[in-house]
DNA sequence: AGAGTTATGTAGCACTCGCTACATATTATC
DNA sequence: GATAATATGTAGCGAGTGCTACATAACTCT
């Protein structure tokens, strides 16, 4: 295995791609294998089986977004509750994030359906929002912990209204979850 | 036309239940048209086409669960919002209001792939939701239609949480909004 | 009774799905 | 250079997809 043309981890940036702008229902080996130019074959060899491929695929976006989350916002604290969530929200509504909040709720539709391995991955996508963003909320709060997972419940609830057409509905909401 | 054995509601009805069990992904024609005792041909005969089909089904389960929650929760106003709200939460969370809450995120997710159908009827389902919620408000609560837009929002989030198995970090939330 | 509309069964089409069998390159090891 | 392990192409299978063509019942209206 000197440099093999198409590595794993080659592979698996491409299908993101695909995924990102296509939905996890639009997954097909075929499709997927397009995208990273190879073969719905190869795919198969690599992974073992499209559960396992969407499995560490997601994985793989899962990491990308918080790095991305992390990457984009400025570092440190924020200057209020208010401030840190707004900020999230409004850099969740735009490109390039935005995709992943679509891929988000086919995760958690997948997850309410039954299939163990969404729920895990989504589970595991909460837990690491939940820590960064208690990182994020402004020094003195009180049980920062309990407020974070306040701050990302809202937050979960703007996303859902966003995606039908209510973001309106959260943007008044937003503005009394944490009076300025 | 006199008693045609199965009338489109029959068939809507029959399919509502299969839809509820099995999940948007999995309504397929003959699945459904099993379902409803009788087949695919039937259905495109009476529906014109799947999206078509999809639509009306849709319709007729937000109707049904909009019909359900008014007649389970007992009528008139809530004693608090934090009541108002705790109550809607611990509803929808057990069956067979949680099977809605499963299909709902199916819709969420389709709408947010962009399928105009699915945010249509996701739109008009929060906004009939959200009409009910502010009459279920306590009385005197200053700018009702604020406060129902964030509970609504809030208990948005705590289904999300609670599909990917963190409905513990949601509770905790729950308990922050509306202090009692 | 004849004509026309409505309802339903049977068969099938063209396509996609995940996956596999088989053959064959390419590379690593001895 | 022989042998073995790894990697890849081609072709296809069986099942499922939405939908249609065709035939034919059953019923309504004149």
């Amino acid at each position: 295995m000197r440099r093999p043309p198409n590595t794993k981890a080659d592979l698996l940036r491409a299908m993101a791609g695909h995924v990102l702008t296509h939905g996890l229902n639009a997954a097909s080996l075929r499709p997927l294998a397009h995208a990273a130019q190879t073969s719905d074959r190869m795919l198969i060899y690599h992974f073992g089986s499209k559960e396992a491929l969407i499995a560490e695929l997601l994985q793989y976006l899962a990491e990308d977004l918080a790095t991305r989350l992390s990457c984009t916002l400025p570092p440190g604290r924020a200057i209020s509750c208010r401030a840190c969530v707004s900020d999230i929200v409004a850099l969740m509504r735009r490109p390039p994030l935005a995709d992943y909040m679509k891929l988000w709720h086919d995760i958690v539709s997948a997850a309410g359906q039954g299939s163990a391995s969404h729920r895990q991955i989504g589970e595991a996508m909460i837990a690491g929002f939940l820590d960064w963003l208690e990182q994020r909320l402004p020094e003195g709060v009180a049980e920062p912990r309990a407020i974070a997972g306040l701050a990302l419940t809202m937050i979960e609830g703007v996303m859902v209204m966003d995606a039908v057409g209510q973001g309106d509905v959260a943007d008044q909401a937003l503005l009394r979850l944490f009076p300025a």
